[in-house]
DNA sequence: ATCAACGTTGTACCCGGGTATAGAGTCAAC
DNA sequence: GTTGACTCTATACCCGGGTACAACGTTGAT
């Protein structure tokens, strides 16, 4: 646990070092523990939740969104188990659960739906083209 | 052809007036043919645009690539056919249709993953829930 | 003991994608 | 002929998500 300098983290995330910190003060990130030098220090989890950011600002999250996937990761982490309790929060959490997911699916429908579009695009394209691909014999003419 | 106002054409396309401007200046939209007035005139393509232009926005492709994927469709729209001729140019296409549809299919994967983490998620949190649904029988306590 | 490579805070800047405002003209209805 | 809703151009601003200094401290190797 917190074996990684802030250069080792962001090297590891495929980010630079400023964006960490940016990170740090948008609380995307908790405050790490600091070396007595004041130094950052940071564990796998941290680098795993940088991960997470990217992974879901890639597919068109915004760090708002993600912040509120992340609260419901931990909220869920923080449970008592097994769950008797707490049915108000719980209840909560479903409900953001299930909001998540309508707009994932709708992603997912929209990005289906371009992907045939561009398939039978190429497709259609290559089967109509007088052939000069490196399979065929004589390479006529680039 | 051509039967709206810019007004019109944002509205119906969900947005508001300065965007469609912003996506003119943007090379985005072509210039449109102007009234005697010297108001914009949109039809229906335009309106088709615009629409392309936010679902793909909001599925995460930027404008950049926006235009890139407009461009492709209007090469392909501008082919000759049936397709003799040009096979560079067609090469090209084919090309940029496949980068595309690398990305489209990589974003589809990342949002599947997480499709079936938020069912998991909802799911047990449901499941171990003291039942307090509307489908049970005498609501115990909200 | 000095050098490079790394870390600290703080502040300022940049780019993408719009959004707002000013100052003016157009148009339809009353 | 004036009012209100629309349009025009031009310019400035805003927000999200970083990125780049500046000025300084720490560390390890040579």
């Amino acid at each position: 646990m917190a074996n990684m300098h802030i250069g080792e983290l962001a090297r590891a995330a495929g980010v630079n070092v400023q964006t960490i910190r940016f990170y740090e003060r948008e609380k995307l990130l908790p405050p790490p523990v600091r070396a007595a030098n004041g130094y950052r220090r940071y564990s796998q989890s941290d680098l795993d939740r940088v991960l997470f950011i990217r992974r879901n600002h890639e597919i068109g999250f915004t760090l708002a969104e993600i912040e509120q996937l992340l609260e419901l990761h931990s909220a869920l982490a923080a449970l008592p188990r097994p769950l008797q309790q707490k049915p108000s929060q719980v209840r909560e959490i479903i409900a953001i659960g299930r909001e998540r997911l309508i707009q994932v699916e709708s992603k997912i429908r929209v990005l289906k739906s371009m992907k045939k579009q561009l398939e039978s695009l190429v497709h259609h394209l290559e089967r109509s083209i007088p052939v000069t691909c490196p399979v065929s014999s004589a390479r006529p003419r680039s």
